[in-house]
DNA sequence: CGATCGTCCTTTTTT
DNA sequence: AGGACGATCG
């Protein structure tokens, strides 16, 4: 008999979805039910089928799953088929396209740091205060509006303070953006899509390269990916969207899961096809992931069933205190380690990524080998950005942002007064500051200091420009050499020094590996690449295998034998800031169900007593959801079961605070009357800001003080 | 102008 | 507890 390596090991479902030919094609696929394999072998098949590899795109949503299926897709003989995420897709087609859009060629990439900064520098020009509304928060509130396409002429504000500074910031932010030549994350979507549909010309010409386009994760695209994926694939309609509802998890930053209900919709004639037999867990893990999950209202019906081996019971353990908890951790670790597991096999989940502190003692002092997944990466280290700021400013010499970065650091005289003056130039002449800086007429206006300073930064680039040609590692050499860098980043005194040190060698070797293996690319590639790369993965892992610790979000996508979640709190697991509406509950709980259905073999879910949150100590309770998991498959450790009994009645008493709703009248009882501008937190952490007749604005926590609500009034005041 | 000190505030999740 | 930012002083 013959042996088909794409299908032979395939159930028929995942068969069908492997042989579907033309035509829209929407997999259903439960936790671990083989979805990354369908993609795989589809795209295997096609090859066979003699689809030629440069008409493929398949599409993920982080790097990590990129890399995955980039190794699983070569491994199947498809080396040259173009795995990407959206992001890093769309930034490598605009780089072709720029200048269609009025962008030059080597725009520059800002991450959320660097929009942040840019934010801050409109806000500053139109006078707002930024103790009062952090640019960060006007930067996320812009970022929700690109993600539904709202652009700054089409925003209707609300009646909330950031509202108000919003539409004031939104407008300039953009235009700003532009004349520096400078695309945010949900920029490179929107441009994109911009480019799409306003230049048919173009459009057809991607529409006939990618005639195959595999997405996996659907449920995560937001409105922009999904717009996008029908302009791409409206003449051919080849598009294969795998995913999950059940693990839609990126809400906050504009999924839509309704974009798996209108896919049938949009794309008539769309072969939908089940996936629901899990392979990976025991059927205590599915069962359990099942029960909590089935709490969830706004769900397409799935069902996930396993034909697994039995297993251990779920572990649900309290521990006295934080140190206790990831004690127990480590020590459980260490012996799953005794027991013959790899490193490899083992993970530990958190909500947040503060929680992993206390793990990382614990796993030192017991000697357990482990690595952070995501939190602070490389390329987001100060000394980095730095350097790499050097070079965006000469790939992209509009960029204001990165020059203003490195205009002083090291010390060159420029403070304030010399800023200042440089920017005003600057205004006059139309230009950035980097112009400015080069322009003898605008060096004269400074003063002594500052002067010399320009003088050697503008001599500076101009060699910058020359080499910016060669590659990324001879102009990093040329800007460690000429500005002494190094010396100041690890020159004095404190013990990251070396550690700083040893970056920007790594930062030397990773360049200089990079114009090796991409010659052609230059450093405007390389730029790109650092940009939308978050990862520590990068440089190759020639460590030996370790134990990862990781967010519920960055877990997503991977499995283990051995699954440790802590931090099972109420507050923290439903996070408080999600306790807002039933719809971010829910989300929480797909988080949930994401980290458990991620374990192989066992998983053990972990609380303590009380939380340090910022320097001061908080009672914490066991997380409410620890109630959904099925008794029967439980194991319950440090007489959980009796505190969550008799946290109980704690629990629901603080859920009488009364539901107070912006813009509600209420009387304090010394402050006297006031309305709610705005109401956060949960439990008895639920805090209001207020605004009182004397009109200054307080926020109260609502578990201490008694609120009167009063009848509403027509007025506000 | 820049370094040091003090205060404040933070801690959601990712590209 | 720790980092970022602002104010103050040299």
């Amino acid at each position: 008999m013959r042996v088909d390596r794409i299908l032979d090991d395939l159930n028929p479902d995942q068969r069908r979805a492997v042989l579907h030919g033309e035509g829209p094609l929407m997999v259903l696929a439960g936790a671990g039910s083989g979805k990354t394999r369908v993609i795989t072998r589809r795209i295997a098949r096609l090859l066979r089928d003699g689809v030629p590899p440069w008409s493929v795109l398949a599409l993920t949503f982080t790097n990590k799953a990129a890399d995955e299926m980039r190794r699983r897709v070569q491994d199947l003989g498809g080396d040259t088929v173009a795995v990407a995420t959206f992001h890093s897709a769309c930034a490598r087609f605009l780089r072709q396209d720029a200048e269609r859009l009025d962008y030059p060629r080597g725009f520059t990439i800002y991450d959320t740091y660097d929009r942040d900064q840019c934010l801050r520098m409109v806000a500053e020009e139109h006078g707002l205060d930024l103790q009062r509304v952090r640019p960060a928060d006007l930067g996320r509130a812009i970022s929700r509006l690109k993600n539904v396409r709202v652009r700054p002429a089409e925003f209707r504000p609300g009646h909330g303070e950031l509202d108000r500074c919003v539409s004031l910031v939104y407008g300039p932010y953009e235009a700003r953006m532009r004349r520096q030549g400078a695309m945010d994350f949900d920029d490179l979507l929107l441009n994109f899509l911009d480019l799409l549909e306003q230049h048919p010309e173009a459009a057809q010409a991607y529409q006939q390269r990618f005639r195959w386009v595999l997405v996996d994760e659907f449920q995560d695209t937001n409105l922009v990916q999904y717009q996008l994926l029908r302009q791409l694939c409206r003449e051919h309609q080849n598009l294969c969207v795998v995913g999950d509802p059940d693990q839609s998890i990126y809400r906050f930053r504009g999924a839509e899961v309704r974009n798996m209900l209108e896919f049938q919709r949009d794309f008539p004639g769309t072969a939908v096809v089940r996936l629901e037999t899990n392979y990976r867990s025991t059927p205590q893990i599915v069962h359990a992931a099942e029960a909590v999950i089935a709490n969830n209202h706004m769900r397409l019906e799935k069902a996930l069933h396993t034909e697994n081996e039995p297993g251990e019971p779920i572990a649900v353990l309290r521990a006295p205190s934080p140190d206790a908890e990831a004690a127990a951790v480590a020590a459980g670790v260490r012996e799953r380690l005794q027991d013959g597991a790899s490193p490899a096999d083992v993970a530990v989940f958190y909500r947040t990524h503060f929680l992993s502190r206390a793990v990382e003692e614990a796993f030192r002092g017991e000697g357990i080998p482990y690595v952070v997944v995501g939190g602070v990466s490389f390329f987001e280290r100060r000394e980095i950005k730095d350097l790499l700021a050097y070079l965006r400013a000469a790939v992209n010499p509009l960029d204001d942002v990165s020059f203003e970065r490195i205009l002083n650091v090291p010390a060159r005289g420029f403070g304030k007064a010399a800023l200042a003056r440089l920017r005003e130039a600057a205004n006059q002449r139309a230009c950035s500051l980097l112009e400015a800086v080069r322009d003898p007429e605008v060096r004269a206006l400074l003063a002594g200091k500052a002067r010399r300073g320009a003088e050697s930064l503008a001599s500076l680039y101009e060699e910058l420009f020359t080499e910016v040609a060669h590659g990324a590692a001879t102009s990093l050499g040329l800007v460690l050499e000429r500005t002494g860098y190094r010396e100041y980043a690890c020159g004095l005194g404190d013990p990251e020094d070396v550690a700083r040190s040893e970056n920007i060698d790594e930062l030397l070797t990773h360049a200089t590996n990079y114009d090796a293996e991409h010659a052609g690319e230059g450093l405007p590639g390389y730029l790109q690449r650092v940009s939308l790369v978050t990862a520590e993965e990068e440089q190759g892992e020639p460590k030996g295998p370790r134990v990862s610790l990781m967010t519920v979000h960055a877990a997503k996508g991977l499995e283990f034998d051995h699954v440790y979640v802590v931090g099972m709190e109420e507050d923290l697991f439903p996070h408080s800031r999600a306790a807002g509406s039933d719809e971010d509950l829910e989300e929480e709980r797909r988080l949930l169900y994401v980290a458990i259905t991620r374990a192989r073999r066992s998983v053990q879910l972990s609380h303590a007593a009380y939380r340090t949150v910022g320097g001061s100590i908080r009672h914490a309770l066991p997380s409410p959801f620890l109630k959904e998991l099925p008794a029967e498959v439980v194991a319950r450790h440090g007489a959980a079961d009796l505190r969550i009994e008799s946290q109980d009645a704690e629990w629901e008493g603080s859920q009488e605070t009364p539901d107070l709703e912006c813009g509600a009248r209420v009387r304090h009882p010394v402050y006297g009357e006031g309305v709610v501008l705005d109401v956060s937190g949960a439990g008895i952490r639920t805090r209001a800001r207020i605004r009182f007749r004397d009109g200054a604005e307080r926020t109260v926590l609502l578990d201490y003080v008694r609120l009167q609500i009063l009848p509403p009034r027509g007025a506000t005041w």
